[in-house]
Formats: C-alpha cells, structure tokens, sequence
DNA sequence: AGGGATCCTCGGTCGC
DNA sequence: TGCGACCGAGGATCCC
C-alpha cells in the first residue's frame, strides 16, 4: 500500500524513465480506472500526441504533466507503473498502457483494480477532486503545532483515525500512521483533543522524521510476492510496530500488539503507547 | 460529524 | 488429503 514515501520513490524513478517520451497511443483495458473524463475514448484521444515534461506528487498521488493535461493516479493498495517493450508478455493485471514512439510503453498493473486516473487540463487539477480537499504535506510549511492543535480540538475521533485523514494531512497511511504514534509513544486510540502540547509537538517531529527516514530507503516493501521491475524499498526493517504482531517491540521487549481501530489493522506497544485516559 | 458501505482480487482459512 | 466456499484487507468517496 504506497504512501508518501513510496510514491515519492515511485515519483523519482518514473521522472528518469518516461520524460520527453511521446504517447503514440493508449490501450485501456478496464475502463473504471479511469474516473474523469467519463468516456476512455476523450481519455485516449486527449493523451494520443502529447509528450511527458514531468512528474509532481500530492500527499499519495501522483500528477503526470503533459504539453496540455495533468493526469491524476493513485495508486491505492497494488497499483503500480513499470516500463516495457512492447513485444514483452502482458501480465493478465495490466488495465492501462501508454504506447511510446521508439517501442517501449508504460503499464499501470494493478491486480485489485482500486487505483484511479483523473485528467485534467493542466492548471484544472487541484481545484477539484480528489485532489481539492486534502490537507497539507508533512515536510510543508503549513504543517505545523498549531495547525495540527486547531484539527485535533475539533472532532472526537481517536488519533489513529485522524491521522488516517487525508484533509488533516496528506501522506500518510496505515503503516506510517502506527509507526509515527509509536515513535511519539501515544495510543492509537487516544482521542485527539486529550493530546497535550507536549505530545502533539513529539508526534509533528516523528511523523517528519519518519517519513524522511522511509523517502531515503527509498519506501517499505511488504508483501512482495509479486515482484515487477524497480521500487524496492528497505524501510520495513526499521518499524517498530507496523507488521510486527506477536514479536518484542524494540525499545521494551513486550510483545506487539494488532487490533481493529478506525477500520484499520493497528499494531503498537501495549507498554511504549500506554493509553491515557482523557 | 463520523461511521458504514463500496469497489476488487487473492491468499488464507474453514468445512466437508 | 483435496477442493470449493467464504472472509478479510485496505484508501478514498459517497451515503446516511
């Protein structure tokens, strides 16, 4: 499940290999990927002709720009991007190929078809979503103490939720999520408003520092059963939490702990993450 | 406001 | 032991 990290890692490797790359053609093969513009045909048509001048990212997505357009993709928990020849086999999982001039192409594989593409015209694309309403980047300007004290001072929900929410913060996910909590040393089930300065700065600290610490390994890699070309992150062998269920947490020696919280699997240290009542 | 359903497939588990 | 049936995971959006 890419999230910041690994789709700023996705976003580096993809700048190298497809800028000034011109689309000769595009072949879907399952339309619903692709969310706006309605039809895969005004998709195609729009795309058939422009060149790649390069790629941006928001929070988990990424923004390919075109001569004219800016095209919008997330990723979701499997998709993925890889470069090919032509003549290479196509795996059953590759729904959408943009076809270059000199033979190679670009395949979005995605094998539980839950990603999304949205085109813009360029310019258009953060005025509607999915990319309207989401919060600010961690490493920005914006994200600081007192913006995240005004977000957690207006909702009941736990911490664990919050942070999940990508109009309070975009980036973040469910692995980033546990393991910046665990660094802060706060329950994933804390209500937000009961977290005191003191803890909202630690937790704004680890939650940079997490992510940057993930960006240079270059991502997590889990479940890499299946393993295209490319994108292979080692951050998974710095967490602490996020699937560790069963073994001794690294700063204590208790066991790791994994419950359903906010919808989500949530590992964390019963004795690290003690939950404070608020 | 916030929790639930939805979209998908496949690996894992259950039960015969 | 073999195999079909069923369940759950998971991000963002829509629904209520």
């Amino acid at each position: 499940m890419p999230e910041l990290p690994e789709v700023e890692t996705i976003r580096r490797t993809l700048n190298e290999l497809v800028i000034d790359r011109r689309i000769e053609n595009v072949i879907v093969h399952w339309p619903k990927i692709i969310k706006k513009p309605a039809e895969k045909e005004q998709f195609i048509d729009a795309l058939k002709g422009q060149t790649f001048q390069t790629i941006g990212r928001k929070g988990k997505f990424l923004i390919f720009y075109t001569n004219d357009f800016a095209l919008v993709s997330h990723l979701r928990m499997e998709g993925r991007y890889g470069l090919f020849q032509r003549s290479d086999e196509i795996d059953k999982h590759t729904h959408i190929i943009f076809q270059f001039k000199d033979g190679t192409e670009l395949r979005y594989r995605d094998v539980r078809k839950f990603g999304t593409m949205h085109l813009f015209k360029k310019g258009e694309e953060f005025s509607s979503l999915p990319l309207s309403q989401l919060g600010p980047e961690p490493f920005s300007d914006d994200f600081t103490n007192e913006y995240l004290r005004q977000r957690f001072s207006r909702t009941e929900r736990n911490i664990k939720a919050v942070l999940l929410d990508q109009t309070v913060l975009t980036g973040l996910g469910n692995i980033y999520v546990d393991e910046a909590l665990f660094r802060a040393g706060i329950h994933p089930e804390r209500k937000a408003p009961s977290l005191t300065t003191k803890e909202i700065k630690k937790l704004r600290e680890e939650i940079i520092l997490t992510l940057e610490e993930a960006v240079e390994k270059g991502g997590s890699t889990v479940r890499t059963y299946v393993n295209t070309q490319g994108q292979i992150g080692m951050f998974q062998l710095q967490h602490f939490v996020y699937g560790r269920k069963g073994e001794p947490c690294k700063k204590c020696g208790t066991l790791i702990e994994k419950k359903v919280t906010a919808g989500r699997g949530t590992h964390y240290c019963p004795k690290c993450q003690r939950h404070k009542k608020s």
